[in-house]
DNA sequence: TTTAATGTCTATTAAATCTATAGACTTATT
DNA sequence: AATAAGTCTATAGATTTAATAGACATTAAA
């Protein structure tokens, strides 16, 4: 499962990619909206502007918005720094490989294969997953 | 990522798999050879008891031993009963479903059908891998 | 029938991680 | 100068995970 902090990151990131290039919006906005703690989303915030997904205006006016393209942010890129690893077991994992302390020798180990195959589909589909998608989908969707 | 508690489950599964109908197999064995500290283990192997994966035998040459056919116990049965939920998000879990906390209208959700995707996808992969497809694939593995 | 080998069960502890909050500091605008 | 923001460090509380201890129950064999 998904931390809170990582769902958080997600939610606070579609609302802001909701509003691309439309200026600074504040944490307090982003919170109030989304119903997450203000403390914990300043935090997140400040991660993804570390890791050069947002950029920020300090001082009066100021706020978060989106650095990056809606289409270029994927949910592989948040999951990733919010939570770690994607894969389910850490001998599969493609950026936070370690051998499987279980495991007596990974190339005979006939678990590993099947978490491979997780995965690659998984992130398959949450490559193809970028919050410009999935804002395109909630038009979509609240229009019916 | 899955809890050192689903790791050592599958890996004792697998040992038991690769005895089966061969009596049963005591902890202290499944510990030792598996690296698994004896006293978890056994809460482990109990819970799998109750749930009927596997069964045992009380007493002077008991031990351990599965109760249902390798060919019909796959990770989808075993992750569920150790760690819970498979899915990314409770809001797409089948057997662990609740709604999300941060989400105001699921109907218009736009993340939630990327982890349906995901939760589609991983359900297939791990419903075929059953114990005894591991056991095969170990045996093959090792003879190259 | 005793003894030893084994699983069963309840409780507890230690460590790690997750979630949330507090408060002082910095920067930008008016 | 005053105010409205974000930045940063620290920490507290809650929850979960991992591991251990010890008394008890059952079975088989001596």
């Amino acid at each position: 499962m998904l931390s809170k902090k990582c769902k958080y990151a997600i939610h606070a990131l579609v609302y802001l990619a909701e509003r691309y290039q439309q200026g600074p919006v504040h944490i307090q906005e982003i919170a109030e909206r989304q119903h997450i703690p203000k403390k914990f989303l300043e935090a997140i915030l400040l991660e993804l502007r570390n890791a050069k997904v947002l950029n920020s205006k300090k001082g009066k006016g100021g706020g978060y918005y989106l650095f990056k393209k809606p289409e270029d942010v994927n949910l592989i890129e948040i999951i990733r720094l919010m939570d770690g690893a994607i894969a389910m077991l850490p001998c599969v994992s493609l950026n936070y490989y370690e051998p499987c302390e279980e495991c007596r020798d990974e190339k005979t180990c006939g678990i590993r294969d099947s978490f491979l195959g997780v995965r690659d589909e998984t992130l398959k589909i949450l490559r193809e997953s970028t919050l410009a998608k999935i804002v395109k989908r909630e038009k979509a969707l609240s229009k019916k």
